[in-house]
DNA sequence: GGCATATTCAACCGAATGGTTGACGATCCC
DNA sequence: GGGATCGTCAACCATTCGGTTGAATATGCC
């Protein structure tokens, strides 16, 4: 925690940047979550899991409140507006096509604790297992 | 180049987690650049240079046209619409604030020709300067 | 041809990333 | 107290990343 203070953008894109961890906030854009729930779809260690919340944590993507032994995931879609605001900025893009972005959740949700459709979207979660 | 086929939003995000990168995209924005031309700014080797624009273009962000001896880099903002899209699901933010943009970009930007005001902003172009 | 310019390539380096395993500290519950 | 569950910590490992330098490859120009 002794680093400068680099550009939050630099935290937030590098966090986006993990399909697992995009994976992750598209879980908990559903619900909040305790970590163990998390991790339950992903063919991958507790702790590996345990570190790529803290990734998120740190770009303030996501918070996590300890109640009794359970650790709760709370998406904070906050964090994303200055990305957001940076990227639109090069588009020009037709303004916001949620639309399209809830197409898409269809095909990468299926049920609402976490079982996962095996469209090509779920490769998303054992990235591995891609040749 | 054997990497099975990673999912575009991958390499998107990860081009945009560094600061460098993301400068040179905001030059680009200006008019389309030869490689010395953005490296010009930049206290770092041209070669370095050279990888991240390797990078942005793998990330389809650029494309790069070889003109007689110079290399010429245009943005290709297109490659944003799918990251921009996939954010924006998460914050249901307000519709696209533009004028945000215009404004963090009139304290980026100076001149036309790639020379940058000494804001906040330009510790960007000097990463290694922050303490 | 011969030299300067533009850009990449190749080898190398240190630091960060993404994962593992095993031990550990908390907390719940009987 | 004691066992099971929740989650992190610490050490380790292989790979990637961001940078350097120096040589190599085009291309333009006189």
């Amino acid at each position: 925690m002794t680093a400068p203070s680099p550009d939050p953008l630099d935290t937030v894109f590098a966090a986006l940047a993990d399909p697992t961890r995009r994976a992750i906030l598209t879980m908990l854009l559903e619900d909040d979550m305790a970590v163990t729930d998390v991790a339950e779809p992903f063919s991958m260690s507790l702790a590996a899991i345990s570190k790529h919340l803290a990734v998120l944590a740190d770009a303030r993507l996501i918070t996590q409140e300890k109640r009794g032994r359970v650790k709760w995931c709370k998406l904070e879609p906050d964090a994303l507006r200055a990305a957001s605001v940076w990227m639109q900025g090069f588009g020009q893009f037709d303004p916001v096509d949620l639309d399209a972005f809830e197409r898409f959740l269809e095909t990468e949700l299926d049920g609402p604790t976490g079982a996962f459709s095996d469209t090509e979207n779920a490769a998303e979660f054992d990235a591995n297992s891609a040749s």
